[in-house]
DNA sequence: CATGAATGAGGTTTCATTCAT
DNA sequence: GATGAATGAAACCTCATTCAT
């Protein structure tokens, strides 16, 4: 692996384990055992480093969620999708920790947060409107707008949420999960009757994935 | 004022504006006009006046909620409730802004935060409760808490959410009152016939503020 | 009594607890209960309390250590003379521990210092001649001024040095009575045969008072 | 000489000058022309500085003071010994009018100090005891053990208290080698004939040092 | 590519001292 | 006599960043 992408993961794990405001420069480069000037040879400033962070971020977002098309969304799709937002989620956890804070002082950063958050809609939409498509929701546009946001909010903000609801949380695979469940039970009040065969399908699925990794 | 209260309210008020990372103890001191030695002799520590801050955000808190014994809740109650709940996030959302870090370096802060969001839950329980109990909602146990943590979730995470959801967002109170209006199309689709009215009540009456406050 | 007296007994006690520098007037106040303010009333400034301590010192010294006049000085006199000189090291004991600072900063002091050392030289010769005279020491003048000088260096020394001696050591009066011990054993080797058998005399009573202390 | 050394250099210097309580980390860095930045890149803290010197005199001693074996302590070699002990305790002298209050915060230090006077003690009855073998002290095991712990005391005291007997005093060589004088008094009376010699040969070569050095 | 010493602005905090009441 | 809020210089230390090698 290159220096360059050597850093950027030593910061990303190191920010997400202490926080970024608590991880120096410095830090980056001694954990990785190389000099400060060798960090700044491959980085403008500390700045730069978070920008490339957030750029394998989207691009992970991008690559997983490639617009699927008109192709029926399955429950396992569905599935699939759930797992990948939330591992991206906690794999960058840390930026979702300071997001407030991280926005503010780079507006560049600000508008591809932006340009993330607007393919992110759009998939949900496109999820929920198929999944209405399908028969599996009952809803009219307002109410499916409004369960998109939910769930945006929901799935953006579960792990900030979580590490502040506990003494030293660690967030686990099984926090994950239950975030997706809690997904699940906004989602299920609004299903067809076929569509709730299919969530407490998923809810199964989920709660054994929680048991397994608690 | 005393000097004491100056400080706290000079505080909280450049923390919101700017991030509490961003301000120092000396720009508070600046911004008051008095000296950083002043400063310290009424606080051993910038951390002493986020406690104070969160002290004082507590308190607000269980003036403003205060078990409302057996009575039945009803629905102004409830957007009494809802507003206050709001209110008190907008007030204190410098706190929202970077609760992880914040919390992660206090461990003091963190136990009374964690009081306080026991109390929020107990409030929100209850009050489900009791809307179930004047068959306002239709719901089994499971269900209930289900939504009162989702409920929970979306209030705790509002502001915070849109803050990063446009640039340079200025939180105002239509967007505190937005968030109200997303709780309710969370609950909306749970109630009786008889609480859909109510909710429906509640959502004009919201929207027009969200219009008078645009 | 007084207050200013009492901050003199309050400071005192407390530097010699945690040494001068480490002790603050606002230390001073809190502990007595009184106000910053109400001590600079009574005191211009930190200096001039440690000046006022070095003058109780210099009175306690002058009192106990009267001129003996021609009376000879007997082995009785010489016991309650080690004694007190040692009593009034460990009472003042916080200035030994940091004199050369001390003095550096206050010129005025440092005469006052002299002027007691000289004193106590006086003292010390005064006795070592009236011992010389009444044959329990057998040496010449130069021999004579080699001894008290040695016994000044010792018993000046003995507390800063011992407390240097063993970690956290606290200053006994065991450890007190162990430097009269010290002093006596460098007197020994000096004396005629009559001196001798005082000495020994002396040092029982001493190792007594070690044991009984410990 | 490399920027670390120049920094123990000049905290050395700083401190000896002034006392190190008064001296900053602003001071030294300023001395030498450097930012306060880069001192703290080759130190963590001020404290460590004060260390670093340390471990230089507690390596000044051990090289000057390796275990001369069985080998018959020589009149010679106890000169060289005794200019090396009083040059060490110039060199380091700041150490020594603080030593209480140094040691007081500092434990390792504390504890690395007590293992430099156990080997300065060790050194002390080694020689002691070499010349009793030689037939050149006349003592008993305690008295020999006496006067070592007196010898100790005084080398260890001489600076410090010669700093507070004379206003504005700046510590010569020739103050130096009147503690030597001084030492050499303590040890005279205890000597045989043939010890009596040398010690007076000791004592006219360093009466003649006192002169040239006034 | 890489090193690592160096910078310097600025952060938090301390403390002897003052002064209006 | 006494209070206690207020001062301000200065102490220690951090860290993003630069630059000669």
């Amino acid at each position: 692996m290159k220096t360059r992408d050597r850093i950027i993961q030593a910061a990303l794990e190191l920010f997400n384990e202490s926080g970024e405001p608590n991880i120096t420069t410095n830090h980056i480069a001694a954990h990785l055992g190389i000099s400060p000037g060798n960090l700044y040879y491959h980085f403008r400033n500390k700045e730069e480093i978070i920008h490339s962070i957030f750029d394998e971020y989207a691009r992970d977002l991008s690559i997983r969620f490639q617009p699927q098309g008109e192709s029926k969304v399955t429950a396992d799709n569905l599935l699939g999708y759930l797992d990948a937002v939330f591992m991206l989620m906690w794999r960058y956890r840390f930026f979702y920790a300071n997001l407030p804070d991280i926005l503010r002082r780079d507006p560049e950063l600000q508008e591809k947060y932006l340009a993330a958050q607007e393919g992110l809609h759009q998939n949900i939409m496109g999820m929920m409107n198929s999944f209405r498509a399908s028969e599996l929701l009952d809803l009219d546009d307002d109410e499916l707008l409004s369960l998109a946001n939910t769930l945006k909010l929901v799935a953006s903000s579960w792990i900030c949420y979580q590490t502040t609801q506990a003494a030293g949380a660690k967030i686990t695979k099984a926090v994950i999960y239950q975030g997706v469940l809690q997904m699940l039970s906004i989602v299920r009040p609004l299903t067809t009757a076929k569509g709730k065969e299919q969530v407490i399908l998923l809810e199964s699925h989920y709660c054994e994935q929680v048991k397994r990794n608690a």
